[in-house]
DNA sequence: TTGACATACTATGTCTGTCGTGGTATTATG
DNA sequence: CATAATACCACGACAGACATAGTATGTCAA
């Protein structure tokens, strides 16, 4: 289990990644999150619900409600901005890693 | 240059990285740390001197005064739990990058 | 039918690391 | 003599992660 504070700055481009592969849910997304990182990373749902808030206001994802057995659902859709954001990091997590490797003794 | 936000928790394991392969002080890690990085990470004053003192708090540096040219200097040594501290930072950064280049699109 | 558990989400406040701003003081250099 | 480089520190702001707590519905076994 990897803690939280490394992970900071990359919470959002893991939503990012989870909602580029199709419209999702905050439930469904944290598990998602659990289940690609083989149970390696849960995110915490504070977290994530305030991530998804701060991914809507900087218009990298939009929501729109929906129901399911009677539950009610919001559903967030990558936007086009969210798209280019999440390249932008995927790039920089490239060369973080080669930075950060420099200073690792393996 | 990459952000400082994604570096947030590995900016004392590389400073304990330059420590560990010699004592140093404050302005010599910041150029070193700027050096092994080929210009990509340049940390803040402000960011390096406070972990500076949160890492010899948490025992894993100690501090003694040395004068050299008649200017002041701090210098830091790494202590045995910051040793044992840093081999775990490596470790949990090896786990971490799996983790996170499955939610990267290359 | 009831109680536990899963689903689905929100509100509120705390903590910590990063950083902006600004300051002190000495030495080297053109 | 001014400017840059060296060497460091105080203070406060900010943002993301998190703890705690709460609301509400559906499912399923005993």
């Amino acid at each position: 289990m990897i803690s939280s504070d490394i992970i900071r700055g990359y919470t959002d481009t893991m939503i990012l990644f989870i909602v580029s592969r199709g419209d999702s849910y905050g439930y469904e997304i944290s598990k998602q999150i659990k289940d690609i990182s083989e149970d390696s990373y849960v995110m915490k749902e504070t977290t994530l619900y305030s991530a998804l808030t701060r991914l809507e206001k900087n218009g990298f994802i939009t929501s729109y409600a929906g129901i399911h057995d009677g539950r009610k659902r919001t559903y967030y859709k990558i936007t086009e901005q969210g798209t280019a954001y999440y390249k932008e990091k995927c790039a920089e997590w490239e060369l973080t890693k080669k930075v950060i490797d420099k200073f690792i003794e393996t």
